[in-house]
DNA sequence: CACTTCTAAACC
DNA sequence: GTTTAGAAGTGT
């Protein structure tokens, strides 16, 4: 009796696919476990996903001939069981994500093997004259390389046929194939660095020039970031390494930050947090979403570890959430302090690394895994509770590939385990308080802050007639502060110097060539780059459409700011913090918290879990940014930002203060947030959400159709539009399709349509979508449960 | 005739 | 996502 499996391979394919299992590898056959198949004429690993006899195996009688045997079996432990099988097959129809793909997105650790075909030339190929067709130019590069992957000819011809192409070669002879296993292996990045030699004869050369220049001026960059800024890296930086100008090396992914353990909390709780955490304690052991909304300051941090550590004591394991940034920084070293046996995952780790995590979870060595989203899916048995630090984060849901929202995964898992779900917050996601509001969720509130600190006081400032971009009243407020040697922290969430330049003459603005968004011009570089595409051209002096020179900065960056700060106090120490400060794992932050810097300027990453006791004063240069974005969060996003940021201030023995810079001092999320009323805010924006039906009151679909071409792009989207009619009135509405908010980005024009859906969406309806194949040059993108509609 | 370009369909 | 086969177009 012959042994059959399903297999679902990492691929944008719905299907399962049927093999036959050989006797000899029939014992080892289990769901869970990888196979090495032979799939069309490639060989791929894929995961099983079901294991049957021939008893009902109805292909054996359509199409026996196509059932193919497995040529392996790759692990001789599952990476899954039925349980969690039963787990991504919810995520697959939830979020209309291939099975195997879902798979593949869980279990991204664990390398697929995968067989890469290279190209090698015969004697005959070798002795054949150079032509300058595409077969002719395909075989000069094989020749020239000695051989060539399927990857390294389809860059160099991009779009072109290079698959009847090098059919012809090969029915010539004039090259053979054979194939190589790819997988497994560290991940490495390459670096650019300058080596120091004389330039000399690169005035005929400008795009050599134009790297050189970038790499010299900061002795090493990532090739992977060099390739975004210059579309056609490959000629130039060879000539340039041929000349010995510049060298290219390949290292480890390193560390972002050393985990060094901060003490123990050694005080007793408030009363409030007792309470909460009795809660919560009663409800360990069976399932259930515990939604807990404390303030800034409230003490959040010890329950989670109190928690975490009576789990553990328990004989259970703990899975802790939290956004990257949190993690990289004081978070990471409370839990290593309180516990021995923790896998921390964070960026920063190299992929040899994630694998000793993940093979430490699997041997039973761990009880305590903290990580980022992805860490849901980490491979820990007995699983007693689920902590989701930051709930309301939109760093939760993944942006490409399966669009999980790990937050919801989470609490599903939660019920596949049958543990609670611990949501934590200062500010909940409205949707969460939603569902705490009735009933669904656990309702927990730390209202007040530890010690009996107050909350600090937020002014909003009117900015309406203000000239300089920083008001007269922060400036004041800056002066008092430092005149009594406290700390203060300035919020300004754009990179870059500002975000556009402006024509004072006709009004001409920079835009990015393929993205149609507004450069943002960086001074002390010099040049004006895109953030969507990493597109950089050197400053202009003259207007490109008038010939003016009057160019002057429009808005404001964080460069910006921090020149400012620098004219108004010369003799005050300034730090700046962005997102790439943190990646480099720089130390700006421990000079700041030792008191070697006054002022610390900062994008996002200043907002969260950091604990500054000396700043007292905390000012939001622009208030106002993401608040007018055409979002249904826009609200819920400003809110949440402001809160976090006036959170920062006022965490030692002084009270804090926030200042707020605003153009809209009437709107009233601001006033929500300077009387620290979570609650006004939420009623508004609830009753806001019913009236247009959005969610909470909604589903919500984003469908993205992406393409060159404009017209194909949305004819694409009518045509499922149309497709779409028969479903409309029965609680689905259809909204659009309409030029997305980003209409261009990379070159590719973007529209897109919004379906909203009462409850669930019919299967029939999902299915509709799954059909629908564009035509080539369309892409389409099923976005469920979005966290935004840009 | 040799090669290119485009598209649909299969992949077990 | 990758591959192939086929149809139709291009150029000598």
């Amino acid at each position: 009796m012959d042994l059959f499996v399903d297999v679902v391979f990492n691929l944008p394919l719905r299907q399962a696919f049927l093999y036959r299992v050989p006797p000899s590898l029939a014992p080892m056959a289990g769901v869970g476990k990888r196979v090495m198949a032979p799939f069309g004429r490639r060989r791929l690993a894929g995961y099983i996903v079901g294991v049957r006899g021939e008893a009902g195996v109805e292909e054996l009688e359509t199409a026996p001939e196509r059932v193919k045997d497995v040529i392996d079996i790759i692990d001789d432990e599952p990476l899954f069981d039925e349980n969690r099988l039963a787990l991504y097959r919810w995520i697959s129809s939830h979020y209309l994500a291939p099975l195997g793909e879902v798979i593949g997105t869980a279990h991204a650790i664990e390398a697929e093997p995968r067989e890469e075909r290279v190209f090698h030339p015969t004697p005959e190929g070798m002795a054949a004259e150079d032509r300058d067709d595409l077969p002719g130019r395909i075989l000069a590069l094989i020749k020239r390389k000695g051989k060539a992957s399927i990857r390294t000819i389809r860059r160099s011809f991009r779009g072109k046929a290079i698959y009847a192409a090098l059919s012809s070669l090969k029915k010539r002879g004039l090259i053979e194939e054979r194939t190589y296993m790819r997988g497994g292996g560290g991940r490495r990045e390459r670096v650019v660095s300058y080596t120091g030699k004389d330039v000399k004869g690169l005035e005929r050369a400008p795009k050599q020039m134009a790297i050189l220049k970038r790499v010299a001026a900061c002795g090493e960059v990532l090739l992977e970031d060099l390739r975004k800024e210059f579309p056609n890296l490959h000629g130039p930086l060879r000539a340039l390494k041929d000349k010995g100008l510049i060298e290219i090396s390949s290292r480890e992914v390193v560390r972002a930050w050393e985990d060094e353990p901060l003490p123990a909390h050694n005080g007793t709780l408030m009363p409030e947090q007792e309470r909460v955490l009795e809660r919560i304690r009663e409800g360990l052991g069976r399932e259930g979403v515990f939604l807990l909304h404390g303030v800034t300051g409230s003490g959040k941090t010890e329950i989670y570890l109190r928690l975490m550590a009576e789990v553990v004591s328990r004989g259970r394991r703990v899975v802790f959430l939290a956004p990257e940034i949190a993690l990289v920084s004081r978070l990471s070293r409370y839990i290593l302090a309180r516990f021995r046996r923790v896998a921390l995952i964070h960026s920063g780790l190299s992929k040899g690394e994630r694998l000793e995590q993940l093979n430490a979870i699997k041997r039973g060595e761990v009880d305590v895994v903290a990580g980022p989203r992805s860490a849901v899916f980490m491979p820990l048995r007995d699983v007693g509770l689920i902590i989701v630090d930051e709930e309301h984060e939109p760093s939760y849901k993944q942006e490409e590939g399966v669009r999980y929202n790990a937050r919801d995964v989470a609490i599903l898992m939660g019920r596949f385990y049958g543990c609670p779900v611990l949501l934590g917050s200062a500010t909940p996601s409205v949707e969460s308080f939603h569902s705490a509001m009735e009933g669904r969720f656990h309702y927990l509130e730390l209202p007040r802050r530890v010690e009996g600190r107050p909350m600090p006081v937020v002014r909003i400032v009117d900015m309406r007639g203000e000239k300089r971009e920083l008001s007269g009243i922060l400036l004041r407020a800056m002066e008092e502060r430092l005149s009594q040697g406290q700390q203060v922290i300035l919020f300004i969430n754009r990179k870059g110097y500002c975000p556009t330049i402006i024509c004072r003459d006709c009004g001409y603005v920079y835009k990015c060539p393929h993205c149609l968004i507004a450069l943002t011009y960086y001074k002390r570089r010099r040049h004006l780059r895109c953030h969507y595409c990493g597109f950089i051209v050197d400053a202009p002096s003259i207007c490109a459409s008038c010939g003016g020179y009057r160019l002057r900065p429009l808005g404001i960056g964080i460069e910006k700011v921090v020149e400012e700060v620098e004219r108004a106090f010369p003799g005050a120490r300034v730090g700046r913090v962005d997102r790439e400060v943190v990646r480099k794992g720089e130390r700006v932050w421990e000079a700041f918290d030792r008191g070697e810097l006054d002022i610390l300027v900062g994008t996002q990453v200043i907002a969260k879990g950091y604990h500054f006791p000396r700043v007292t004063l905390v000012g939001v240069v622009a208030g106002d940014q993401a608040l007018n974005l055409p979002d249904f969060r826009a609200t819920e996003r400003t809110f949440q930002i402001l809160t976090q940021v006036a959170g920062r201030a006022g965490r030692g023995e002084e009270p804090g203060e926030v200042i707020i810079q605003t153009y809209n001092p009437e709107e009233p999320c601001f006033r929500s947030v300077a009387d620290h009323d979570y609650r006004a805010f939420y009623e508004r924006e609830v009753a806001l959400r019913e009236e247009v039906g959005y969610p909470p009151f909604s589903r919500l679909i984003n469908l993205i159709f992406e393409g060159r071409d404009m017209d194909g792009v949305i004819l694409e989207a009518r045509k499922l539009k149309e497709r779409l009619e028969g479903f409309e009135g029965k609680g689905l509405e259809i909204l659009g399709p309409g030029p997305a908010f980003y209409q261009r980005l990379r070159g590719r024009w973007r529209w897109q349509m919004v379906l909203k859906g009462k409850g669930e969406f019919q299967p029939a309806l999902k299915e509709a979508l799954l059909e629908h194949r564009p035509s080539r040059g369309v892409k389409m993108t099923i976005d469920v449960d979005p966290v935004h509609l840009l």
